[in-house]
Order: C-alpha cells, then sequence, then structure tokens
DNA sequence: TTGTAGGCGTTATCAG
DNA sequence: CTGATAACGCCTACAA
C-alpha cells in the first residue's frame, strides 16, 4: 500500500534538484567539482527528501565497502572486549564500519566466519593469532584483502601482526619470581588448544624456568577453564601436592582472582604462603584485599592500532603505528619473596 | 602485474560450466530449480575457479542485505557482551552478520550510527533501551527498518521491545529487604542519563519504599561512574552520614563488588553491620569471602531472542518467543537483617 | 529446465 | 564545471 514502488535515490534528487545524477554524486563525494550555486540546490533537494545514499550500489560501483571485519575467539574476555570498543571507535572516525564475528577458539569456524566476511566484501580484515586455517592464507591472497593478527608479536611477522610478545611477558614475570627467590612453580592456565598467544606465555615461563635449570613438575601444572571457579579448583589442586609450589603463575585473570580466593578460603596467606601472579590487569585485581601482580596488556591500543593500520593502508596514507603494544609488570601485594620453611617436604 | 582485470565472477563460472548466468544463479540460489548434471557441473566449476559470490551485488539486485546493526551503549559491561555475543552466534547460524557500534550512552551518537547502518543497508536494528533521537522513528519507519529495542520491557510497548522489567526487578528486590526489617536506604549507582534501564530500576526501589511510607535521604543517594573504584568511594561516602543505611543497594555489578571491599577495608561486617546487594550476577560474587546477593538477568537469552525475532520477522516467518527475559533474585550471604542495635543515632 | 535481457543505485569515463 | 552513458556483479521476470 505505502510501498511506493520508488524510494527516494539519487535519480530523485536529481530531477528535483534539476541536475544530472552525475553531478548530485559529485556534490556528495567531491563537493569541490561542484560550483557553489549547484551544490546549494542539490543539497537543499537531498534534505528535503531525505535522500540516504544506498551503500551496497556504492560499493559494487567502487568497489569498497568501507567495511572492516573482525573475527575474535569469543567477546567475554575482557581484553578483546576492550580492543573491539577501540576498533570500533577508531573505525568509526574513519567512515568505516565494523563486521563482528566469534570463532569460540575454533578455526574452522573462524574460517567459515572469515569466508562470510570476504563475500559480504569487507575491504579489510582483523583477526586474532597468527594460527589460522591452511587455506586462509590462499584465500586472502587471491581476494586481495589486508589483514592484520592481533594480540601477538614476533619481529618475524612484523607488520601483520600487532601486540604484546607473549612469551617475554610471562618469560620476565617468571625471571622476576626466580630473583625473589622461588624455586618450586605452578601453572594454573587455559587450554593453549587454537590459541598460540597462551601458547607463547607458557613458552616464556619454560623458557625462564630453564636458565636456571628448574622445570614445572607435571603435578603442578594445571590446564582448565576461564573461570574463576576453574581458579579456584586448579588452584587447591596443585597446592595440594609435594613439593608445594610457593609461586602460582595463572594464564588468565580469571584464574588468578579464582587462585586467590581459594588461597582464602584454604587459610593461606598471600605473599607469605605463596605468590599468585596473573595474566591482564582487570580491575578488581587492584582492588582485593590483597592486590593481585598481574601483566597489563594496552587491549585497547592493540585494536585501535590495528584499526588505523588497516585503514591506512587502504587510504594508501604511510602511517607508522608501533606493532609492538605497550605491556607493563605491575607488582602489587600478591608476590613477594617465598617463605622461608617452605613446606616443601 | 597479477591483478587480473577480470576476476571470477558468475559469468567466468558460466563460461566454464557452459551454462548461461542465470542458471549459475539459480544453482546456487534455488538448486532443486536445476537438473542435477547442470549442478553438478557447475559446482565443479564454482570451486575450481575458486568463486566467492559478490555480497555487495547481490544486496543491490535482492534488496536484501542479511546484515543485522546492532547499537550498544557500550561492549564492555559483561551484560551487553553476553548480548552481543548470542546475538552473533544466532544470526551467524541464520546467514545473517552482525554490524556492531557503540554508543556510549550518547543519543546523538546513536543516532548517527544508525544512519550509517542504514545507509550500509541492514535488514535489521537491535538497540538498547526505548530512548533514541527524536528523529529516528521518522527515519526507520520511512526505511521500513524493522528494530527492537532490548534490555527493557514495558507491557505496553510490547514486541517492540524484549528484556527484564527494570521497575519490578528493584522493586522485588527493595521489598525483599523490607520485608526483612530494613528502614535505611542508600543507593549508590550509575548515572541514569540517557539510560532509561537505570532509571527504571531507581523507580523500582522509590516505588517500594514509597510503599512503605519511606524514602531514599539525599544523603543516601550516591551516582557515579561505573567501577569499582567509584563503588568504594560512593559506599565509603554513604556509610559515612547519619542515620546510617543498614542496606545499600547497588546499580551495577561493578559497584555492588567496589561496596562489598570497601566494606572490608572499612572494617564493617556485612551483612551484619550492612546488607548489599547488586545488579547483574557476574562470576566474582558468588565467590566473594561473603558472596552477593544480585539480581541474575538472562542477557545472552535477551540477545538471542532479539536476534531470533528480527530474522524471523524478515524471513516472513511467525515463531513466538518470550520478551520479556527471566530474571532471578539471587540472595546470597551480603544480605541480612538489619543489626539489632543500628548506629542510627 | 534453461536462456535472454533488463535493472538494482552509484560511480566513473569522456565529451561538451 | 556539467551531463550522458557505460560499467559494477548478480538476480529475476519473461520467453523458449
Amino acid at each position: 500500500m505505502t510501498d511506493q514502488g520508488s524510494l527516494v535515490g539519487l535519480r530523485q534528487v536529481a530531477i528535483a534538484a534539476n541536475v544530472s545524477t552525475a553531478t548530485v554524486s559529485r556534490a556528495i563525494n567531491t563537493p569541490h567539482l561542484v560550483s557553489s550555486k549547484l551544490r546549494e540546490r542539490i543539497n537543499e533537494a537531498v534534505d528535503r527528501l531525505g535522500w540516504v545514499p544506498d551503500g551496497t550500489a556504492r560499493a559494487l560501483a567502487t568497489k569498497r565497502s568501507h567495511t572492516i571485519g573482525a573475527v575474535f575467539p569469543t567477546l567475554t574476555h575482557g581484553d578483546f572486549a576492550r580492543a573491539t570498543t577501540a576498533i570500533q571507535q577508531e573505525l568509526q572516525s574513519k567512515g568505516y564500519t565494523l563486521l563482528l564475528a566469534c570463532s569460540d577458539y575454533e578455526i574452522e569456524q573462524e574460517f567459515q566466519q572469515i569466508k562470510k566476511f570476504i563475500e559480504r566484501g569487507v575491504d579489510g580484515l582483523i583477526l586474532v593469532g597468527e594460527h589460522h586455517h591452511p587455506e586462509l592464507a590462499k584465500l586472502l591472497a587471491r581476494r586481495n584483502v589486508p589483514t592484520i593478527n592481533t594480540f601477538v608479536y614476533s619481529s618475524e611477522t612484523h607488520g601483520t601482526c600487532i601486540g604484546p610478545d607473549n612469551r617475554k611477558l610471562f618469560f620476565d614475570m617468571t625471571k622476576y619470581l626466580i630473583d625473589m627467590g622461588h624455586e618450586v612453580f605452578a601453572v594454573v592456565a587455559q587450554s593453549v588448544e587454537n590459541n598460540d598467544r597462551a601458547e607463547a606465555r607458557l613458552r616464556g615461563i619454560q623458557d625462564a624456568l630453564a636458565e636456571e635449570g628448574i622445570a614445572v613438575r607435571p603435578q603442578h601444572f594445571a590446564i582448565g577453564q576461564w573461570s574463576i571457579s576453574e581458579g579456584r579448583h586448579l588452584f587447591r589442586r596443585v597446592m595440594s601436592t609435594l613439593p608445594r609450589p610457593t609461586a602460582v603463575i595463572c594464564g588468565n585473570p580469571s584464574l588468578a582472582v579464582g587462585a586467590y580466593l581459594e588461597s582464602i578460603a584454604m587459610g593461606l596467606s598471600v605473599p607469605d604462603d605463596v605468590s599468585i601472579v596473573g595474566y591482564d590487569d582487570i580491575e578488581v585485581m587492584s582492588h582485593l584485599p590483597v592486590s593481585l601482580t598481574t601483566v597489563r596488556v594496552q587491549s585497547e591500543q592493540v585494536g585501535r592500532n590495528a584499526a588505523r593500520y588497516l585503514v591506512a593502508r587502504l587510504e594508501g596514507e604511510d602511517i607508522d603505528i608501533p606493532f609492538q603494544c605497550d605491556t607493563e609488570i605491575v607488582i602489587r601485594d600478591s608476590s613477594g619473596p617465598p617463605p622461608r620453611n617452605p613446606a616443601s617436604a
């Protein structure tokens, strides 16, 4: 009924302003190429008719969708949520729109999402990690879609990735604990399946330990889900083994908070009985009765720079952004020297 | 150099399979209308050439982008992050893609984002709250874009909104505290500016109190940011006034956690000295030394059903989804009767 | 069941 | 500076 066959389009505007469609198009996209007289008349017609340009038609004609796709493992983890926000803001300010999908840490799902995004005509892609579907490189090359891997950094792949040096991060953290005298380490972390970042961090711990000729004992190595309750569970488990660890390194903030809360439940004193350190500085960590030592990663920076880089490449600009992001070991109250007389029978 | 002038498109596939472009199109979109012989030949050609259909062209021709836009105030709050994930999953499974933007609780920004989305040709829109830009209704009507408002529910606007009944939620929670004997209430909440959900919750508190002929005293009414540190700050402030509140109702999980942590710092005993209740059940709440009483909102359900509803409408299906989402007052250890001899001079 | 041809709303090329 | 006109890649009556 009310469905008028011809919604207002470029043509209607042209007619209303008594100019050609080409001129309207120019008035919108390259105003400086249109006389001010016509420009005015056209603008007037545009908002009198309430014309909204059709992005799909424009995309078809220009072969640019002004759209960037991002595929994250999940959105419920603070770091990815922060990065997503930053990406969105940055893109927004440059006139781009964000397409978002989650892979659930599944490489196949990630690949499917990416394919969908390419169908949708994204101009660029933001992914997480360097480990992707084997077919991906081929696909990206053929369609020539600029892509950047986030939350990873290694000098070899400089320029196609942006993030912290995960290995070094935990290498340094471990070193810090070693320097304080710790010798018996436990690790409470999430699965490294399809997660090269977590895997790199684990390697960092092991490398640092190896330099001292020590290693994490099997009974001190606990892998599980990403959650506080899992952190409690795993902390209790590793603390119930001998020799009892004097330092527990947690692979994510939920596990760290869980470990700390369980230490309270177990009647342990942190850091006197055991040191606990985590990864990613979420707000609660600094407010707990014993504040938690952790690693701070500038997720917003990662997201913002990833977006900036992509847009710059697309616009043919040549900006210089740092690909390695700022990180910091935030030393708080949950870490200290090992107990004098450890209960390491 | 390698930039072949003609990327593989529908036409090249047609040639390769020695059929018309129409047939290829049909083989993809309505396979049952194509003889199996040709279908096979075409499929073979498709993946031999590695053809990826061009979504923008398709969108232009069909006037359907299979794209849904969502504008959230922020992504860093757990409830929205969870809803976003659910939306994305639901859309994905139905062959739709999610466009995401954040409004930062700014109504004007929300409007701009929505306009961009409409330019991009979204088939539908998911928003938060019922309070939007005055021009929005007109715009949506003209372009005929189905829209659903999330995280709100009221019987009057049934069908265009989906979420919890925010007012009732806090009405009930307050009632629960009243029934336990509390008379002096403090409220620690975020700003209600451009946030009709928070505003409704506040109204719920006030309505419940009004039934008892009481009200929140000005000095017990603390409005601030969404953060743990703000929660600590505001909690200390309201607890330093007379008469001292025996119950503190917090407007979001960060404020609640902050309030609780500050109670520890102040040497108060919860719930013996003061009851603390929050909104939205985030994991840490149930793991703190004193677990927090709060309201649980099924954000995933909100997101999933919003997406489902929109897709169903677009596909002309007629599904029946609940628009009011499940909620629950989770009573834990942080709430109890008021102290016998309150320090209310 | 398959092919032909025109159109979706813009942009871009090329004359004027 | 402005105006025709041909793409852009796919879909869809309509005809065969």
